[in-house]
DNA sequence: CTGAAAGCGCTTACAG
DNA sequence: CTGAAAGCGCTTACAG
């Protein structure tokens, strides 16, 4: 039909015809389907968003930003949560490529998410990963300053007197987990300290994980004087453990993490690494959107800058000496 | 091709021939293409699921729950925010008309969410309402108990011994609001207590919107020794406003709220109404699937159990007393 | 058991 | 400026 014509604007139409096209339009309440759309033209206008935990505030966050991003763009942003669990990533991302989405915004589960980069690339969609690196090829991605802010926030406690201070970190293939590892070594091989047996833990990213290395931490005689968490999860399961082993924080523990996502508490209290969130979902997207638009140059890595936010737990009162 | 019929499973297929066929599948990496094939079985597999604010921890549970249950029943999840606006609203609902999605589930902006609600009877797309009720024509809702707790709340504060309370709803065109509200009225006259002019506020659903209602309630000689704030943010922006008055919480001012979504605090504060947001997502998308099936029973409205957790902000201490 | 035809709702050249 | 044809990737009867 010539409806096509003025549902896209395309070539003139007279007047007249048009006019009676929309008339015909708005009385049977016509929207075009898209699906079929897509057939044709190969385009869907719909970006895929992977996030690994909905209930760590941090996500949505990021996927307002992104979505803010796409619609402004013109595309409908899918949301799917696959709970750091590679199987329901899997299963999303098959889904995704059975719509033929335009492109995906991945933030990998773990090391087997290298499938998911292959099965996206063999169906020559686009994806830009968010947050978390996959290490071996190349690949645009977006993510916070995970091994500086790392060494940052360590390097504070340092600056606080602390000399025994342990880390909880998340799992070993996950990049943020490692790269604030390193940041947090890095502090430490500045000052010439050591990091005693057992006071740099792995746990999953969930505020159980961090209360079970909490209390693993803290339970031995010569437990540290304070601990860097990798994130907001483990930094409340810690204090889950110290309150339970009767130890004050900051007094006699002094806690630094990652992400600020205190937004409903009474007091942020979390002396933290706060990631740009919205920013870099947003970013994200935009370079997605470049990808789609035929942008053919190198894999590009983007670092947001990543603010430390002084606050309470790490011993400080009000105005911060901010050594930083 | 009989490729199709090995991909669906149906009638019989030489042994031999399948195997062939999914060898070819494996080889290419073939992934049928859903659109193409919702243009004929006008299904997608599909689900949208619209919330107004996906930076309240609230949404993004309900989504977890919808989620979860949707996957289960072989769909797949599209998630729109619309920050309560209902451009976006009607923005993001018309893509997803567009998309042929099968179902959604809509918590509305507000009063203008019945044009939504138009708009998808339009085109056949069922809906159930998710959390917040639309008046007018009958529907299916699934939602939680939002009288009965803010009566409950209310009570709790004059066990209390406050026969000054205030109250800080939401926009009066959110059901959520209007029935918080009708349930803090109730106690009171259940008590045969007044509310003093100017003690019933209302705001948007935001920290902000929270703070500011706060300062106008306690900026007054007269002002309430306690306050029931219809959501969680309203909670916290209230606090942010005593804080500033150097009014203490709850020695000087009790605070019941709606919502326990202090995941991300070190202790939690909040004497508040629990809706169990992530059943209330699962529920939601049964009853969807339920209409999908063909289910068509008279519209039903599903209200969910909501308890109310005693904590310390209404000025109990430890171990409550519960008079509940 | 398996192939050929028709059609789902669109768009893209191609004629008129 | 506007209609008729062909085709996007699938599935559904219909023949063989």
């Amino acid at each position: 039909m010539t409806v096509s014509r003025v549902v896209n604007g395309s070539v003139s139409v007279r007047p007249a015809t048009r006019r009676r096209v929309e008339r015909a339009m708005r009385d049977l309440a016509y929207i075009p389907n898209r699906a079929a759309r897509s057939l044709v033209v190969n385009k869907l206008g719909v970006l895929a968003l992977v996030i690994p935990d909905i209930s760590n505030p941090f996500f949505p966050l990021l996927a307002r930003g992104a979505e803010a991003a796409a619609r402004a763009a013109g595309y409908t942003v899918i949301l799917g949560n696959t709970d750091e669990e590679f199987d329901k990533e899997d299963a999303y991302l098959r889904a995704v490529c059975a719509l033929r989405v335009d492109g995906v915004l991945l933030a990998p589960s773990g090391h087997r998410s290298r499938e998911s980069l292959d099965l996206l690339a063999r169906q020559h969609i686009p994806v830009v990963l968010i947050d978390r690196d996959v290490e071996g090829v190349p690949r645009d991605v977006v993510r916070g300053e995970s091994r500086r802010s790392a060494r940052l926030l360590t390097d504070h406690l340092i600056q606080h007197g602390h000399r025994r201070i342990g880390l909880i970190t998340g799992p070993a293939d996950i990049s943020t987990a490692r790269e604030r590892e390193r940041g947090f070594r890095d502090a430490l091989h500045d000052h010439d300290l050591e990091v005693p047996p057992g006071f740099a833990r792995r746990a999953p990213y969930t505020r159980e994980g961090g209360h079970r290395a909490g209390c693993d931490l803290l339970s031995s005689p010569d437990r540290p004087t304070a601990v860097v968490t990798a994130n907001n999860f483990l930094g409340f399961g810690l204090i889950d453990a110290a309150r339970e082993l009767g130890i004050g924080v900051p007094e006699d523990l002094a806690i630094v993490t990652f992400d600020d996502v205190e937004i409903v508490t009474d007091a942020p209290f979390f002396t933290c690494a706060a990631q740009p969130a919205e920013a870099m979902g947003r970013t994200a997207v935009e370079r997605l959107i470049a990808r789609l638009g035929g942008d053919e140059s190198p894999m590009r890595e983007t670092v947001l800058h990543t603010q430390v936010l002084i606050r309470r737990s790490c011993g400080c009162d009000g105005a911060p000496p901010l050594p930083l």
